[in-house]
DNA sequence: CCCACTAGGTTGCAAACAGAAACCCACTCT
DNA sequence: AGAGTGGGTTTCTGTTTGCAACCTAGTGGG
């Protein structure tokens, strides 16, 4: 079941790659509910109705790449649970993005959507890009995308990674 | 293909809605695959390897859940592209998100990563999550959710919607 | 001491799905 | 006439999934 690594170009595209790590239906439900705070094997299976040997397989590989942690609670008997990683906490943007999109396009207007709010302050957070120059959001639509590694030159690469450092650390 | 419409709470949730539309390895594949600009069946079959009844497979659900268009784009002989529509444009912040995952987990730091460029003024743009309140970028371990509708009553909830429509519109 | 119960899985089997390759169709080019 | 191209569909086969049953440690009750 880990045995295929040569399907796609996952060393190429880190789309691609993430995809390879979370790029799988159940995957991504446990990572909801994780972040929602669901943190044991039996809870995570109840609320998902998903089968256990697929629930527990899932989190196995999550553990692997180090999104989740296997941590023990209790001795005895022994029990578990799985816990979100500063990798798997990292993953937050990725989760809120696909929630807002539903919002947006999918979930009749009479639900309201879950808010997020700023811990020190309680008040409401906003996901967007922003440009730093003009400052100012800016939309999906105003985007546009360079890719270094096909169109440059080795030291204008490294010139490039050198000022968006802070942008991806 | 189209018959299973029982098992998650797709109806509850805007993330299990969303990964009903496109929680799915080729699908996202396909999208960032429109986003770099690739529309017509072959190149995308070219590019992504994958087998061409999935491909027609997953253009077709895109399609009727109106994220790309079939656009005729010859007449003689009859020839297609897909292209992204509004909604699918709205899927970016999502891609985005997982890219930037990719790029600071996954991928070697010797690969440089793709840049997002603000087509006004051509500078970089950085996606994040902002407080209004405080005027300050919130990293995910600052952030926390809150559920309306587990916890509220009807009136709360509409208040809340009403604050919050800027935020999703 | 025996029974039931819980958390956290593993095993076995049938059904659904993905992948590869071959095929089809309508047209164009040479 | 024959080869090529774009855009698929069909067929067959192997992998993955889902479901249910089972297993293993320990705990608590009678």
């Amino acid at each position: 079941m880990s045995a295929d690594q040569a399907p796609t170009d996952g060393d190429l595209c880190s789309i691609a790659s993430t995809l390879e790590v979370v790029g799988d239906r159940w995957t991504l439900l446990v990572l909801r509910d994780a972040f929602r705070g669901l943190r044991r094997f039996d809870q995570l299976q109840a609320d998902l109705g998903v089968a256990r040997n697929i629930l527990a397989d899932r989190l196995a590989r999550l553990v692997e790449h180090g999104v989740l942690e296997k941590i023990r609670y209790q001795d005895r008997p022994p029990r578990y649970e799985y816990r979100l990683t500063q990798k798997g906490v990292d993953l937050s943007p990725a989760l809120v993005a696909m929630m807002r999109w539903g919002d947006k396009h999918l979930v009749p207007d009479e639900v309201p959507p879950v808010v997020l709010i700023h811990d020190r302050c309680g008040t409401t957070v906003a996901q967007s890009f922003h440009c730093g120059a003009c400052n100012c959001d800016v939309t999906p639509g105003q985007l546009r995308s360079l890719h270094p590694r096909a169109h440059l030159h080795t030291e204008l690469r490294t010139e490039l990674r050198t000022v968006l450092r802070e942008d991806i650390a």
